[in-house]
DNA sequence: GTTGAAACAAAACATAA
DNA sequence: TTATGTTTTGTTTCAAC
C-alpha cells in the first residue's frame, strides 16, 4: 500500500484563479470595498460578495486583521528566543507557552518538534529589554532548561500565494 | 555619558487608551465599520475615523490584511527551516532571501544575527513536500551551508497589546 | 481633539433572469 | 453567475465647539 494513499487525503478546499486573486487583493488591503474588488476581478459585485463570504465561512480566511509596526511604537528591536524545556517539565509546556502569549511584546510563538521546544518572536525597545525579558520570563522559570536569543535583522512575509 | 541617552531616543508614537483599544478591535476584525468601532469606543464616528486615519498615516498600522489558514487549503504541515549561509556567500543572502519570499508556501522569513543566518516559516502539504522544498530551494543552492528543519506543532500570535 | 448633521457611497437583500 | 431595484447602513466632509 502506498504511503500517500490518494483516497485518504483530507479534502482541501480548492480555489480557482479568481479566489486566489481575491485573497491576494485582501491580503494587500482587507478594507477594500466589495465593489472595488469586484471591478478589479472582473466579476459582478454580488458574485464577489458571495465568494468573499464563502472564503470566510469555509475558514480559508481565518480573520481580517491589521499589521502593527512595533518600531513606530518604540519597540525597535525584534528577536527570536529559542527555548528548551527540561525533560521533566514537558507537561508544563502548554501552560507556559500560553502564559507567554499574553506578555506585551510577544508577537508569535512556535511550538516545535526538534532541537528546541519553542520559539518566541518578540519586539522590544532595546537589547536591555530583551535581556530583561529573558531573565524575568524564561530564566526564572524552573521548567526552562536553556534559551538562546538571536536578533532579527529583517522580517518579511511570503507572497501569500497558494 | 550614559549609553541610553534619553535625548537621543527616537520619539515613538504615543498611544492613549482609545488608540490601543482601536488597534485591538481592528486586530480582531479589520473590516468592522467605522460606526461600529466608534460605538464600542464611546466616541463619535468622525472622531473614530480621524484616529483610524492617524494610526494609518503615522505607520502604526502598516497594513490592513487577512490571515489565511494554510491547513484549509491542504497545506497541513508547517515547519521552520533554519539556514546557514556559507561564509564566502554572505553577499548573496539578500537576493537569496528575497527569492525565497516569493515561493509558494513561504509564510515568513527572518533574517537573523546569531547561529543561523535566516529562518523560513513554510506551510506545505506533508513531510514529503517539505523535504522536496529543502532539496529544490536550499540544498541545491551553493550559497547554503546547512539547513535544519523543525516541525511546527502549534503556531500562535501574541495578544497584540503594546 | 472632538462633535453632529448633511450629502454621498456602499452594503445587503430579494428577486428575476 | 449576473443584473437590477429597494432598503438599510456606513463614510466622508466640514463648520462649529
Amino acid at each position: 500500500m502506498p504511503l500517500n494513499e490518494p483516497g485518504r487525503e483530507s479534502r482541501a478546499t480548492q480555489l480557482d484563479g479568481i479566489d486566489r486573486k481575491l485573497l491576494a487583493l485582501l491580503a494587500k488591503n482587507s478594507r477594500r470595498t466589495n465593489n472595488s474588488l469586484a471591478e478589479e476581478l472582473g466579476i459582478a459585485p454580488s458574485t464577489c460578495l458571495a465568494r468573499l463570504n464563502a472564503l470566510r465561512d469555509s475558514g480559508v480566511i481565518s480573520r481580517f486583521t491589521i499589521e502593527v509596526d512595533p518600531a513606530v511604537l518604540g519597540r525597535e528591536l525584534e528577536a527570536l528566543i529559542f527555548v528548551k524545556i527540561r525533560p521533566g517539565a514537558r507537561h508544563l509546556m502548554s501552560n507556559f507557552a500560553n502564559d507567554m502569549r499574553s506578555k506585551p511584546g510577544v508577537r508569535q510563538l512556535f511550538f516545535l518538534g526538534g532541537a528546541d521546544d519553542f520559539v518566541l518572536h518578540v519586539a522590544v525597545r532595546n537589547s536591555s529589554d530583551v535581556r530583561q525579558f529573558v531573565l524575568d520570563n524564561l530564566s526564572a522559570n524552573p521548567a526552562v532548561a536553556t534559551t538562546q536569543t538571536s536578533l532579527v535583522f529583517e522580517h518579511g512575509h511570503g507572497s501569500g500565494e497558494f
